[in-house]
DNA sequence: GAGGAATATGCGAATCTTCGCATATAATAA
DNA sequence: TTATTATATGCGAAGATTCGCATATTCCTC
């Protein structure tokens, strides 16, 4: 695959890097809503909050609309939830794979 | 959802978040590899790749096997691929969708 | 048009990432 | 033991990201 390609996914891969974008992503799972919205279920600065919509605006994950005063923000494509639905699983994976592996080490211990 | 979960995932998608590792991981779906082998097939300086590595190693998205002098590396988890080959999904889609879009302004434009 | 609400942008400081280069470590071969 | 091959690590410079704060912009209401 020519470099252009990887370069294009990580630049995608590179917007989700980020625990608000990610919060952001997942409540938009549900539907559009507004910068404020945000701002009431994340408690962050607004004009914090606005940066991180535009990088994912660049990046042309989220779509917007304007309504009078406000901006809406939706998800552009639903192939999105299903790849934050994958890291979700990949994520309790993981975490069930080290609670195991404590768990081995736990019994490991009190058996020597 | 907790913060703290947002930032393992984040720390993930940062993970993939670079060209470089992306190749890594896509020659890595069909078994495992050594160092040598990356630097023979995608050209890069063997510290550099080292350096790459190590982040992917950190994040334990893949997993390592020493074998007299050289070491192999694996995918930790079968999850990863399909990971990226929604990535892959995602990717075409949209260009597809880009260059369907830049038809339609052509056709607009010779029409006006 | 003046004032207020919703959103975006500009700027500088702090922090993180990436690279190249030099060097370290570890296993093997001679 | 010394040399060689395979891999990893340390360091510093250049660049990118993130944040808070100040300020624009845009639309609405009076």
């Amino acid at each position: 695959m020519p470099d252009t390609l990887r370069h294009f996914k990580a630049e995608i891969f590179q917007a989700l890097a980020h625990p608000t974008r990610i919060a952001v992503l997942e409540q938009l799972q549900n539907g559009e809503l507004t910068v404020t919205n945000f701002v009431e279920h994340l408690g962050l600065e607004q004009a914090n909050l606005s940066q991180h919509l535009a990088v994912l605006r660049a990046r042309q994950i989220v779509v917007t609309r304007k309504a009078g005063n406000q901006v809406f923000y939706s998800l552009r494509d639903p192939l999105m939830i299903e790849l934050l639905d994958l890291m979700r699983r990949y994520f309790h994976k993981q975490v069930g794979e080290s609670v195991a592996l404590l768990d081995e080490m736990e019994r490991a211990d009190r058996s020597s």
